[in-house]
DNA sequence: ATTATTTTGTCCAGCCCTGTACAATAAATT
DNA sequence: AATTTATTGTACAGGGCTGGACAAAATAAT
């Protein structure tokens, strides 16, 4: 059966995510990932492959942890609207939590990537694409249930995955969640999207 | 009196913004600039002094170009929420008609530096401060002249420099100007700067 | 002990990059 | 022609990075 595997792979694509997050994509060498890692380049090319392999497993992880990974679990049970609010509240609180102000690996590296690399642009770029889709379909599910009017939804979905973005990207000069969380909170009201009777 | 200048300065410092713009700061190398520009590295040191210093001209040139730079001039001899309207507007075209979808150089640059170059992203930064504060300004110009209720304005100066940065990201993924307008009109409209009297 | 697998160590050949330094040349002026 | 300034060419001394190759050692199971 061979020799196991010395190191936790799992352990070594979080330590790796943490440093793309910190510092990007480009500026993570093989050399310096392998010496964070502990291991020789040898071994990096052995057990990753390529640079690009082992950033599509870290944009995976990223992925699972995020705090919009809940976005994915809604599904009507509840009152939407206060479900995507929440969302967006603990990314305003969680992004001003990080003491290094990184905030969000995947716009990073979008706006890092696309245009200068091919693919990771691509993946990237879809990921956006697809939580547009994403946001368009929890409005069209909230319009059915009541929530909100049926008007402009595919714009407002935009809205939102835009909106977002700026968070994540604003949190890097404006670090109070307070602020980050009232002005918003003020925006998804204009937008039909919160309603100061929800208990956030 | 000796010998004149061989380059244009500006021209080069608007070559250099433009590779900056489409590749990120921290992929200029000097060698990489000087081919551009068609000098030697000696040249480059000679003219420049540093790359940082070099960074810092492109970035007041772009600046200068911005299509938000009009922010600055409105002064309240007219109605002002039209004006920033008519910023966002454009923001929206320009963004959309680059066919390299580049975005804003000033934010590509804030989410590359902040957190990897002290100085640079401390620059950047109070770029974004600077503007916040300039939306605020111009909302409480508006509140005077009775164009908008003045609650929560440093909310919403924040919420209007957030949606704008979404924008100049969004539009690596969305290249389309409509698309891209009309979503922020809805978000505009929503935080009552934008009325669909105004005609834009 | 044998076998299978992981990991290491070490080499290559080549490219990029930094910042500084100094002599040489080119072009402008007086 | 002499002066001044811009620009070049060249060099240094050092470091980083790539991706692949191959033999050697370590560790697991049977």
């Amino acid at each position: 059966m061979g020799r196991a595997k010395a190191f936790d792979r799992e352990a070594a694509v979080k330590i790796v995510m943490q440093e793309i997050w910190r510092i990007g994509y480009e500026a993570c060498s093989v050399k310096a990932i392998s010496e964070k890692l502990g291991i020789t380049r040898s071994s990096f090319y052995n057990s990753f492959g390529t640079r690009e392999k082992l950033f599509l497993e870290v944009l995976q992880m990223y992925f699972e942890q995020s705090p919009d990974k809940k976005l994915d679990t809604i599904n009507g049970d509840k009152p939407v609207l206060p479900e995507i609010c929440n969302v967006f509240k603990t990314v305003c609180v969680v992004m001003a939590q990080d003491p290094e102000s990184r905030g969000c690996l995947a716009i990073n590296s979008l706006v890092e990537l696309v245009g200068t690399h091919e693919e990771l642009g691509a993946d990237l770029s879809g990921a956006v694409k697809y939580r547009v889709e994403l946001f368009e379909k929890l409005l069209r599910l909230a319009a059915d249930r009541g929530e909100i009017d049926d008007e402009n939804i595919s714009s407002k979905a935009i809205s939102l995955q835009s909106v977002l973005i700026g968070i994540n990207v604003i949190c890097k000069v404006i670090q109070d969640s307070d602020s980050l969380w009232n002005s918003t909170k003020q925006t998804l009201a204009g937008l039909g999207v919160y309603h100061s009777k929800f208990e956030i």
